[in-house]
DNA sequence: ACCTGAACACCGTTCAAGT
DNA sequence: ACCTGAACACCGTTCAAGT
């Protein structure tokens, strides 16, 4: 009799399991930002003591490397191998669907800023991208390059829309976001700044979609020039 | 008679300044990492209580702020102005003195990636950053996006370097650091990761400065080609 | 202005113990 | 295997008080 009631109904003493926890931490992670996660938390999220946690993860750098892994694997890497578009056009694309889940889970780029890129979704991005370049026309040498030139770039820029948009479940209007950020430049003495002053329409849009492309866009016009021609 | 001789002695009761506030919490950066960094030890390191501190910084965050500025005001921006270089080779050359200072203060970049970009320094070096790309030939909306770019890329590369080597007062050999490299990527299956195993010898040199160097140029090859002829 | 003592509400992690 | 209770050595920050 207990032992299908059990099974029946979530009882207090269901057990989790580590997906529960990732789940619980990303929601954290998400809504609060990277400072917000912490072992006591998840614990607490999924109703269970903080020393449970320890059954599933040994340390809390475990947890959030589980974090970085789950979110990274949510973005959408299919434009690395779809027929009809050049390596230019595939790097491009998979550089916007990373900006893309980046975006949204800002709060954990600086956990994945801070770990090292052994995980399964890293790996198998660096050997897409190899292989993007290498059937391009690129040696595998200059592959290697152009894809960590590609990737360290597009983290800085995801860095810094991350440093200066606060997390939060949805992601803000850019319009918004640069009516914010012109005020804010406004503030600075144009007199000391005369071209930073200058140009401070277009440095409020840094954080957007177009500027990422742009420098994205830079990156491959550099590379396309080193393709031996 | 009281006055003199505490003025002559730095007696226990000698008042601490924010620079030795801030260079205590440098060293704790510098020694162990931003995780090292508190409120509590830096008080401890001049051998003061932890309120204390906050007659000086309001906040931690506002100590992690002054952290970062001390740390930046380090680099050596002068190849910005230096006659005789053309746009390209003063950008290259202040590209490489901020990568030269950052690592030697790789504990304190997690905090640099976290804080925005409106510090004294940053400002400074945003501005000659833009003086050199308009008097390069460039619109000044184009140098904005340029020096944006720039400096995003700069930083995803350092904060790779960050992640990957520990905090310590020295900065590594380059050749032990690629061998630890490695002999990292010789662990990773070659059967699932052709081209990662076949390019390993030249990724496990990706921290080093050759690769930098490489990825800063790929920008400058993509920005002379927008140059009006 | 500069500092201390005490306290509050947190941390990660460990140990021993229970089912 | 999965979980709890108690404890250790930490946190940032605040309050009241002293000089």
């Amino acid at each position: 009799m207990s032992e299908t009631a059990a099974a029946a109904r979530p009882g207090p003493r269901r057990t989790r399991s580590e997906a529960e926890l990732v789940d619980a931490a990303r929601t954290l992670v998400a809504r609060s930002g990277p400072a917000a996660l912490s072992i006591r938390a998840v614990a607490a999220e999924v109703g269970v003591t903080a020393n449970a946690v320890y059954t599933y993860f040994p340390t809390k750098a475990a947890l959030e490397a589980a974090v970085v892994e789950s979110v990274l694997a949510e973005a959408d890497l299919g434009a690395l191998e779809e027929p009809g578009l050049d390596w230019r056009e595939r790097l491009l694309r998979v550089g916007l669907a990373l900006r893309e889940t980046l975006v949204r889970h800002r709060g954990a780029v600086p956990l994945l800023l801070a770990s090292p890129f052994t995980g399964p979704t890293s790996l198998d991005l660096g050997e897409r991208t190899l292989r993007v370049l290498v059937d391009g026309g690129f040696a595998p040498g200059v592959a290697a390059r152009a894809s960590y030139a590609l990737i360290t770039s597009v983290l800085g820029n995801l860095a810094a829309y991350a440093a200066e948009v606060p997390p939060g479940d949805d992601v803000p209007e850019e319009d918004a976001l640069a009516a914010e950020r012109l005020a804010a430049l406004q503030r600075i003495p144009a007199a000391a700044f005369p071209l930073t002053a200058a140009t401070a329409a277009v440095t409020a849009r840094f954080n957007g979609e177009e500027q990422y492309r742009w420098g994205v866009e830079l990156l491959l016009d550099g590379l396309a020039a080193q393709l031996p021609r």
